[in-house]
DNA sequence: TTGTAAGCGTTATCAT
DNA sequence: ATGATAACGCTTACAA
């Protein structure tokens, strides 16, 4: 492998000559950077950037920590920081946690190794105050709202209230809620809006631990099986409702005239089976968590809010219409 | 930031010592060994990653080439390339390129350049022969089928081969298909299939640039324009049939009385619509690309083929009962 | 405008 | 079992 060394033999310059022209810094003679570039193609000299990493103490290099790479919503986000990374010039790094601590701890452990100069985290399951100790390694910008962080997020409060009213002002007032997992921090606005939006909210009508199309057909089993029913459900993902969705019309019944349902992303899967949803701009939330990561604002400890918006399918509308 | 020389100095033993320590190597005094420990925790040491790289000449990652990140297919295979690496204590790098050769030029620079150790190329347009120069730089792993290279593939002539006879098989007589970029290999090997296994092969049916549900819906509008059209659609992907089938639908046809359809990928959009689809695994994919770029098998050009299953849906069905 | 030399933080060779 | 010391390939004061 030749190096710099080799060059500035060849070329019969200095190795700081050969660095300058590398890095097109400015006072080189024009003949000393011609003989540098000839060098450079006479001996199929490729840069080291180890060594360029090494040496400047910068990797360019972004970590990204989320549950599963597959998921469409995560896959979405991974879209925006992938785009801004090439404009960029950085690379990324994701790793899959599958919301294990202990991947967690890998993570945080190669930002203070200084595999990656910053971390975005887009879910994760340790304390946010665990995470924060690394925060003297180099920035990390969260994908969800926690105080004194850096962070882009959207607000799951107001997000779940406009899916709410949408029930409301079609005459609902016996609604449900899926949520995921029942103690993240999103779930926990979650149920407050719930909570503080709606008037009737019994336990039996939150349903917890709710991810996938399949957790979404059970739900739709056990809604069929309890005694007093909802009539409308706000699900935390379009997976979830789809499975909701899917099971009920299975067996006969009607969305949204036996029960309505209200989908969360605005995916694919929201557009092929027409679902109302909240649609969430998730590859926004991965460029500006991305542009915060490089820049030096991170230390202010911003807090950007991303909007979401209602999108009328056709499994919301009824209720007003049963009465 | 402390380094293994500061740590020498604490514990009063060599940098050699210390690096033994931490490398778990044998022939080190227990006392010391001790010594060394402590120093560790007193001074908050934390290992430079980048130095270990520079030093030992490897880089313990592996670099992605796709298109894009947030396509369910590519998405799939990213996960099994997550699941793997995190086995292996290996990390991945992942380039979106879009299709654009300068991007997917500047992936083969990076391999080049020592950032990575490895590359599994999951899709690409540059000439096979280009992207082979850089095999000199280390493993490059193709997740599609070429001659000569590394490669974890699908046989899409037998994957196409099965769609065709399903529709066969139903009495279709007038087939046509729906291709990617029609000039990639997979596309090339699907037209064969097509042609070879299917009498009447029209132009007119052979329905180009389809990647998305909305090129799916212009399909749709394109077959209902057409003065003679066939019965049945064997797609390249979920997402076209499921524009396909919505667009369709909305217009009042019915599927699969009016056009059958088979999907291709084996995604949710597939499990919600009830799509007859060829479903791929493509973790398993990621997971053998990702196995062979680490290990020294690469320089045999290993060829693995995935099998794929024909997943039935209720979108295939008719033709022996229209008749 | 150019060059010398000292880092960057490891690992690895070779004595002892 | 332990330690000097030379790599690894680059950047960057500082000097000239």
């Amino acid at each position: 492998m030749t190096n710099i060394r080799d060059l500035a033999r060849e070329a019969d310059v200095s190795v700081t000559t050969v660095s300058r022209v590398l890095n097109h810094h400015p006072y080189v003679a024009d003949d000393k950077r011609k003989a540098v570039q000839d060098a450079i193609r006479k001996l199929g000299y490729i840069r080291n950037q180890t060594a360029v990493q090494l040496s400047t103490g910068q990797t360019k290099t972004i970590g990204v920590m989320l549950p599963y790479v597959d998921h469409p919503y995560h896959a979405a986000i991974l879209q925006g920081i992938a785009r801004c990374a090439f404009e960029e010039d950085y690379r990324f790094l994701t790793w899959q946690t599958n919301y294990v601590e202990s991947h967690e701890q890998t993570v945080l452990q190669a930002l203070a190794q200084r595999e990656v100069d910053g971390l975005i985290i887009v879910s994760h399951s340790l304390a946010v105050e665990d995470i924060l100790k690394y925060e003297q390694y180099g920035p990390i910008v969260f994908c969800e709202h926690h105080a004194d962080v850096s962070a882009v997020y959207i607000d799951h409060y107001t997000a779940f209230q406009k899916g709410l009213a949408a029930f409301q002002s079609l005459g609902h007032t016996e609604i449900g809620i899926c949520l995921g997992r029942p103690d993240s921090t999103n779930s926990l606005a979650r149920k407050r809006a719930y909570q503080d939006t709606v008037a009737c909210t019994p336990s039996e009508w939150i349903y917890e631990h709710s991810l996938t199309i399949e957790d979404g057909a059970s739900i739709a089993r056990h809604w069929l099986s309890q005694p007093r029913r909802p009539t409308a459900l706000l699900t935390a993902s379009d997976h979830v409702a789809a499975g909701i969705i899917l099971e009920l019309r299975k067996r006969g019944y009607r969305v949204p005239e036996d029960l309505a349902v209200i989908g969360f992303d605005g995916s694919d899967l929201a557009v092929v089976l027409n679902l109302t949803t909240v649609a969430v701009p998730y590859e926004t939330i991965g460029r500006e968590a991305f542009s915060i990561a490089i820049s030096d604002t991170w230390r202010d400890h911003p807090q950007i809010e991303i909007p979401t918006t209602l999108l009328n399918g056709l499994t919301a509308n009824p209720a007003v219409n049963e009465r």
